[in-house]
RNA sequence: GUCCCCAUCGUCUAGAGGCCUAGGACACCACCCUUUCACGGUGGCGACCGGGGUUCGAAUCCCCGUGGGGACGCCA
């Protein structure tokens, strides 16, 4: 049998993190193993479902290459296949009606609770055999087995055994005709020929009732493995406030979606003491078995540090094409003039752990300066000697034959051994006067990329600004 | 409350009974490099939740406790 996993995200917001991971290991599965990756959209709350999350989980996906080989498969569109198999489950005497009111199951749940039992269905209409009626309060339920418990081998937590006593009778179908979430997933995965469920830990309690399921309709249940979860970096379940935001979110942050995705899979896996892996490498040594059995912090400096070991070792030229797209979000086209880019990713990819905080440094490149860092100014240009020094190096400049880092540097060094003074007297008015701040690349580098003619104009107005 | 799961530096983790004086990475600190900021280099700080067993020997196996998490819906 070949190897097929799914991922089936419910369309009620955006494509987070937690999300993305357990797409990320479904994927590396399937391709580790050779098989079969599929999107399945669980779409059967239709108070909460919408278009645009689904849209935001393929683009999610998307974004970060995970895109699967077969689906999306929407469980609104199986509807009939749903009915038809609860039917035979009604007409084998597997499932039975049962029309208690809200009110009615919440008292009994209450009155349970009272008692110190765990809350739930109490069977009451269990051997009745009720008949079909058109009741609001009418639901489909499963006649599940009563004693014995339910053993299955989960892949990563190992063995788990369950009492089937824990377990009440399950909503197959709602009052609306809809199918539940445990109902559905049996269905689809059997139709679908799942052989490995990968999904995240909160799904282990639902797991015993799907197998009962399975068992109820002659199927083979498929392999469990279920994935712990990311924890927020305080420890807590994660919120709007730390990583639950979209991965779109992520990308808007400036990374790129290869750091995210190395970022993950160490998020609960590890290949001995490796910390970089190629997408390659990700499938070739990815194994499910061996994920870990606890939760896991988000830790937004380390994906940072990874960050910028991409930024640092992507080809430049990749790394440009994700740069113009954050310098077009800032009102920006590198297009119409200045710097090429892979210049611009060369001189600032040591400098910052994003493509947004590159893109905000690059715009002194593409835009006139537009604020002044005062105490940049204070010290560096009001300094004794810095308009000798800034009118020096524009005459240098303005006779370089040839516009080059080298010759930049050159220039800078003799105007400081010129004066008898440090590089740093030259450097740091010079670079105050390229950017409006006392941080940049190289000082050969920031008048480089600025072009001639930028230059020597923002050492102009900077003259205006310096100290007489 | 009931059931299930989990537990190594601040964080991510290595560790499958002796290789552990517990290793790596991020973060942090110091120094070096240096025209700024970084990058890089060197060094440092820093953990086996507690208690009982089993064993010649336990971070590793078992039990109890504690702590964390999850679930208990006509949500998924």
């Amino acid at each position: 049998m070949t190897f097929r996993t799914r991922f089936a995200p419910s369309p009620t917001g955006y494509l987070h993190i937690g999300g993305a991971r357990t797409a990320l290991y479904c994927w590396l599965e399937a391709r580790h193993r050779g098989g079969q990756f599929i999107l399945r959209i669980e779409d059967t709350d239709r108070e909460r479902s919408t278009e645009a999350a689904v849209q935001a989980i393929l683009d999610g996906m998307h974004w970060l290459g995970l895109d699967p080989d077969e689906g999306p498969h929407y469980q609104t569109q199986r509807m009939d296949r749903y009915r038809e198999v609860a039917q035979r489950l009604l007409d084998a005497g597997k499932a039975y009606w049962a029309y208690e009111s809200k009110e009615e199951l919440d008292a009994m749940r209450a009155a349970m609770k009272e008692r110190g039992e765990k809350p739930r269905y109490d069977g009451r209409a269990r051997d009745q055999d009720l008949p079909y009626r058109d009741d609001p309060d009418r639901v489909l339920r499963f006649k599940g087995p009563q004693s014995g418990s339910v053993v299955f081998e989960d892949k990563i937590k190992g063995r788990i055994e369950w009492a089937n006593a824990e377990l009440d009778d399950l909503v197959l179908l709602r009052s609306d005709g809809f199918p539940t979430y445990n109902f559905a997933v049996v269905v689809d995965d059997i139709d679908m020929g799942i052989t490995e469920v990968i999904r995240g830990d909160d799904h282990v309690n639902n797991t015993p009732r799907q197998i009962n399921l399975y068992e109820a309709l002659g199927a083979k249940p498929p392999v469990f493995a279920h994935l712990p979860m990311i924890l927020g970096p305080d420890g807590q379940k994660l919120s709007k406030r730390h990583g639950a935001v979209g991965v779109m979110q992520y990308r808007e942050d400036g990374y790129l979606p290869h750091a995210l995705l190395n970022y993950l899979v160490r998020l609960g896996w590890s290949h001995g003491d490796q910390e970089i892996f190629s997408i390659r490498e990700m499938i070739d040594l990815f194994d499910v078995a061996s994920v870990h059995h606890s939760a896991a912090r988000f830790d937004f400096a380390k994906l940072g540090w990874l960050n910028q070991q991409y930024l640092k070792n992507d080809d430049p030229r990749e790394v440009a094409r994700e740069l113009a797209w954050h310098l077009n979000r800032m009102g920006i086209d590198p297009s119409a003039g200045g710097p090429s880019l892979v210049d611009v990713v060369l001189a600032l990819r040591e400098r910052v752990q994003t493509l947004k905080a590159m893109a905000e440094q690059a715009r002194i490149w593409y835009a006139p300066i537009d604020a002044w860092d005062d105490k940049a100014v204070a010290k560096h240009l009001r300094a004794d000697g810095a308009a000798d020094v800034l009118r020096a190096m524009h005459v240098k400049l303005a006779g370089l034959p040839e516009w080059k880092p080298d010759a930049i540097h050159a220039l800078v060094a003799e105007v400081a051994t010129d004066r008898g003074i440090g590089m740093g007297k030259v450097a740091q008015p010079l670079r105050v006067a390229m950017t409006g701040t006392a941080v940049s690349p190289s000082i050969e580098q920031t008048v480089h990329l600025a072009g001639r003619d930028v230059a020597l104009k923002r050492i102009d107005d900077a003259i205006a600004r310096a100290a007489p």
